[in-house]
DNA sequence: AGCACGCCGACT
DNA sequence: GTCGGCGTGCTC
């Protein structure tokens, strides 16, 4: 059916639901509004229910799915302009159809807080101080108000936002002076954005050959070649990675394009932001969840208009628009925080390199420990591999150090001979760091005698002691089998659990060592808003103390005073239920490396483990990162694991111990119409019991990408149909990180 | 997700 | 007699 001058706009809305719904723009008959026609990516307010809502126009056209005369009208436009680039809209179409998120809320997700509701961008612009013509201001101004005079000078040149006069120390009462006097008033004007010149970039260091080369291939990289355009920049602590980033970014903003630097959350520390700033005298903008809405919708609004050449952002960042995006830096790609993992499960570092290859412009990943998925493209021609192997002089390695746990006493996880190590370094007055792995820390039972792990006999994998139940579960395909009493290998009755928490080792640490503070820092000590940054100060003042801490720690944060670094619990990850608990492990490791001794102190690690002979341990302590992966490559490819397959993840919870489960395990014979696909679980969740919740999921895993992406349309066309159980939330994790 | 409607338990 | 609990169902 067709409507003479009414149009069907197939809108997304912020609704955990998969589809969009259709209403009726109707041309106004007013001559004046008929230039505001309706274009994808323009937000309209309308009628839900009986609610109204702000959604997004996705679809143009002139029929409807539904009964076209229930199709109700939108209540207006919002605007008379797109919200959305054409660059935004084409990526977050891939990514709602690529991580099969609802479409409303992925829109909504790329936009700034403020303009989910009904506000105009023009509303919101930042107001910027301009200059009136009439006055001849100069005249006026005494001749030693110094502040005024720069403030005149500084106007005649452009106009200026309230924040960017704050940043040039341009006070508030001159500010006031200059509105008051009419000399000046704020206005929402755009300004004219300077072409970037060689003058505003200041303090390039001299590359090293190594660092040479690799700038020279990210800038001759071009867009008529065939060549990938994604590098992988592979370098170790000290190697000089940021000084070429800076250089690779210099080389866009000199072509006048704009640059996003992605970075951890934790990443975000004032010393990264004031080099980026010292090197260019350009708009450097910040983007992360710790910004007010109304500082987030400017530097939304500056990349938008090309202001801000340089945008430096946590993961959700890859949505921002940019007027001429030239290229996306991700720094520390490895790094587990660009993945979303509540709601809609993106991961940063596969969205920028969808947009850049849309986009036609480069893609840096750097790292020191980079993914084993970054090191597979690398490994098979996708990614350029560009190595930094020379360290900056006078940066010393610190000496590794295997603590073989069967050959000492070992009192709550630690053993004697590093506690003797920690009592020593105190009393030298230096800090010591102990580190405990927990995210994917599984119990699991071990003789002590012959050092045999209870093993799963359907796959693999180790199961893992669940005290509650008395029972052993395999974390991979969830058999359960009840606990055993003795080893299965030599018949002893000394079982034991590998791993220690936390908890155990603060208190443990506390009893035998009472003169010293121990200071314990993870998400569970550090909830309350400041309480980190508190610890963090703490821990600065260098006095002589104990941090007990997760892998949280080692990012970012650099402690002058630590001499001794000990990983406790290096067997919890060697056997972990989670397949990329070594990798996570032999990251953490390098991360600690270059924390012990700094300074004057040559700095120790120490690695604690049951298995000194074990393959991970020897490879960890005897070899580089890279010898490590490309090991453990090997070993996924033998277990057909990712990067060499793809997985999916379901994920249901239920207030019933027994329902998520129960829906998850009625999921699986519809699944057995699909081939070669391999189902795992259902298995509970590491972190199974959640806010009274029990999760339990189930993994899909398959060599084919696009055939995964078939079952799981499959399954979401079928789920709600098929097992109609409503007592289940359930939702979808499409290339999982964190089992849990 | 909201927000209604709807049908059963303890309160003025 | 009603207030309110959260199960169920729908929203273009």
């Amino acid at each position: 059916m067709s409507l003479f001058n009414h149009q069907v706009l197939q809108v997304a809305l912020p609704l955990p639901l998969r589809k969009l719904f259709d209403y009726l723009y109707i041309a106004p008959t007013d001559i004046i509004d008929i230039s505001n026609k309706p274009q994808q990516g323009q937000r309209v307010i309308v009628p839900f229910g009986r609610q109204t809502l702000v959604g997004t126009v996705i679809n143009i056209t002139d029929k409807s799915e539904y009964p076209i005369e229930k199709l109700k009208p939108i209540i207006a436009l919002i605007e008379n302009e797109t919200s959305f680039t054409s660059e935004q809209l084409n990526l977050l179409l891939w990514a709602a159809e690529y991580y099969k998120h609802p479409i409303g809320e992925v829109f909504s997700a790329a936009l700034p807080g403020v303009l989910r509701e009904n506000k105009t961008i023009g509303q919101l612009a930042p107001q910027r101080l301009t200059l009136s013509q009439k006055h001849n201001v100069d005249k006026k101004i005494p001749k030693n108000a110094k502040q005024l005079h720069k403030l005149l000078s500084l106007l005649s040149e452009q106009s200026y936002t309230r924040s960017e006069l704050t940043n040039k120390d341009m006070k508030s009462t001159s500010i006031k002076r200059f509105v008051d006097e009419g000399w000046a008033n704020w206005k929402t004007s755009s300004i004219y954005i300077k072409p970037v010149t060689a003058d505003d970039i200041t303090g390039q260091l001299s590359l090293n050959t190594e660092q040479a080369i690799a700038v020279s291939a990210i800038n001759s990289s071009s867009n008529n070649n065939n060549l990938p355009r994604c590098f992988l920049l592979d370098g170790v602590t000290g190697s000089g990675k940021t000084e070429v980033y800076l250089q690779a970014i210099e080389h866009i903003l000199l072509k006048q394009q704009q640059v996003l630097v992605c970075v951890p959350e934790i990443g975000l520390t004032p010393q990264t932001i004031s080099r980026f700033k010292q090197r260019f005298n350009l708009d450097v903008e910040l983007w992360h969840s710790g910004m007010t809405d109304k500082q987030r919708f400017n530097t939304w609004y500056k990349a938008r208009s090309g202001q801000a050449k340089i945008v430096i952002a946590t993961r959700s960042g890859v949505f921002l628009p940019f007027a001429s995006l030239g290229m996306i830096v991700i720094d520390e790609e490895h790094d587990a925080s660009f993945k979303q993992q509540e709601g809609f499960k993106y991961h940063c570092r596969s969205l920028a390199l969808y947009r850049a290859k849309v986009a036609n412009i480069p893609v840096i990943l750097g790292s020191a420990t980079p993914s084993l998925e970054t090191l597979q493209n690398a490994l098979v021609g996708k990614f350029h591999h560009l190595e930094l192997k020379s360290r900056a002089a006078g940066s010393q390695l610190p000496a590794m150090k295997l603590l073989d746990l069967n050959q000492c006493r070992v009192d709550s996880g630690i053993g004697e001979p590093l506690l003797e190590k920690v009592k020593s370094c105190l009393a030298a007055g230096q800090q010591v760091m102990l580190f405990i792995n927990r995210r994917g820390f599984a119990p699991v039972l071990m003789c002590e005698e012959c050092r045999w792990l209870t093993e799963c006999s359907r796959c693999s994998s180790y199961t893992t002691f669940h005290k509650s139940k008395n029972q052993l579960i395999c974390h991979h395909c969830g058999d359960q089998q009840p606990t055993i009493h003795q080893c299965k290998g030599c018949g002893s009755t000394r079982l034991s659990t590998v791993g220690v928490g936390t908890e155990q080792l603060h208190l443990a640490l506390q009893d035998a060592i009472p003169d010293y503070p121990v200071i314990r820092l993870d998400r569970d000590s550090t909830s309350k808003k400041g309480e980190f940054e508190a610890i963090l100060e703490q821990i600065n003042q260098g006095n002589p103390s104990i941090v007990v801490g997760t892998q949280m720690v080692a990012k970012g944060h650099h402690f002058p005073n630590v001499s001794l670094v000990g990983v406790v619990d290096v067997d919890g990850s060697l056997f972990s239920s989670d397949f990329r608990a070594p990798e996570k492990l032999a990251q953490l490791i390098v991360q600690v490396s270059g924390r012990a001794g700094r300074g004057s102190i040559k700095g120790e690690v120490w690695l604690q483990t049951k298995f000194p002979e074990h393959p991970v341990i020897q490879d960890l302590i005897n070899n580089k990162y890279s010898d490590f992966a490309s090991f453990a490559l090997t070993e996924r490819e033998m277990l057909n694991l990712p990067p060499y397959s793809h997985q999916a993840l379901i994920r249901a919870e239920a207030t019933n111990e027994n329902y998520a489960s129960q829906w998850l395990q009625s999921i699986s014979p519809h699944l057995s119409q699909f081939a070669d696909l391999l189902v795992l679980g259902p298995s509970p969740a590491p972190m199974m019991k959640k806010a009274g919740k029990y999760r339990h999921m189930l993994t899909i895993q398959c060599k084919s990408r696009p055939y995964l992406h078939k079952v799981v349309d499959w399954l979401i066309e079928n789920l709600d149909s098929v097992q109609k159980d409503n007592r289940i939330r359930w939702s979808i994790d499409i290339d999982p990180l964190d089992l849990s």
